[in-house]
DNA sequence: CGTTTTTGACCGGCGC
DNA sequence: GCGCCGGTCAAAAACG
């Protein structure tokens, strides 16, 4: 099976930024580029900016596209990121690409140096399932912006695993769970069984304690399909198959809110653009 | 007793 | 340099 590695682009216009500063969510967008992925980009003033309309390269790279489009998908790989084939070298030229900015209008936030890949899912309480992987709790944080704090997670499977999760509630609706998966790989095999009970039964009713006000307590146990290896199965989870790939759609837009889409099958990205100021991607896996 | 959760402290990156 | 913010640490408590 091929392997991909997965570049993080979120970056610094995360969806409290975006709500502080709408405008952030609209392209163009500038590139950042380490020696062989696409590591981030991040959006620029869209209205002010008229090379939006003329980004040749883009518009070779993102050619518009309707997908099918499921806006009561329960499962979403949002955000944005692009994988990469692990065993073949960057094809594409190493551009840093950006674009005139209103100066009236505000920078993007930069993004923090080192940041180590991240995998962003949107899942509803509904959909929280079991995961394969023994997750602990290891810190919660109020994020600015937020009225939900947002937990910590690495893989207690394993001494020295360094796969690690963070989930929060959505501030735009707290029924979606953002899990964001950090160091998505596993070096171990799945656990077959827990070493031990104890002290994990806590909020073991995932469903139930989503409902609540609190319910970021929970969290753990989210299944990374990344990490997981998971491909076909992930149509069970609320994935649209389409064309032999899978293809994950986000429940934040409806079709009506979607202003304009790009793709790029072979690179795994799609890009939303919304009015409601909101940004996120597809995933299509070859 | 072994493991997980809780939670305040600590640390480093980043913006000003 | 300072303060903010996000991520991690670690001790105590909780749990079966």
């Amino acid at each position: 099976m091929e392997k991909w590695d997965l570049q993080a682009v979120v970056g610094g216009s995360s969806i409290n930024d975006a709500m502080e500063n709408p405008q952030l969510s609209f392209g163009p967008w500038s590139f950042q580029q380490d020696e062989h992925h696409l590591t981030s980009f991040f959006p620029e003033n869209f209205e002010t900016n008229p090379n939006v309309l003329d980004l040749d390269e883009l518009g070779e790279l993102y050619k518009p596209f309707y997908p099918v489009f499921n806006p009561y998908s329960t499962q979403t790989i949002l955000t944005t990121f692009q994988p990469v084939p692990r065993d073949q070298p960057a094809e594409k030229p190493k551009k840093q690409q950006s674009f005139p900015v209103n100066k009236d209008s505000p920078k993007p936030k930069r993004f923090r140096k080192n940041q180590p890949n991240r995998v962003v899912q949107h899942v509803t309480a509904d959909d929280l399932p079991s995961d394969v992987w023994a997750w602990r709790k290891y810190g919660q944080k109020p994020i600015k912006g937020s009225p939900f704090p947002r937990s910590y997670y690495r893989c207690s499977s394993s001494k020295g695993c360094l796969a690690r999760k963070q989930v929060e509630r959505s501030c735009w609706n707290p029924g979606v769970f953002i899990i964001t998966y950090t160091c998505a790989e596993h070096c171990h095999g799945h656990p077959t069984r827990r070493s031990s009970l104890a002290g994990r039964t806590r909020n073991k009713s995932l469903t139930a304690a989503a409902k609540s006000v609190a319910g970021y307590k929970n969290g753990a146990n989210v299944v990374s399909p990344m990490a997981m290896g998971i491909r076909d199965e992930s149509v069970e989870q609320g994935r649209v198959k389409m064309d032999g790939r899978i293809l994950t759609t986000d429940i934040m837009f409806s079709d009506d809110e979607l202003v304009q889409r790009y793709e790029n099958f072979d690179e795994g990205v799609c890009i939303f653009r919304a009015d409601s100021g909101f940004v996120s991607s597809t995933m299509v896996w070859p």
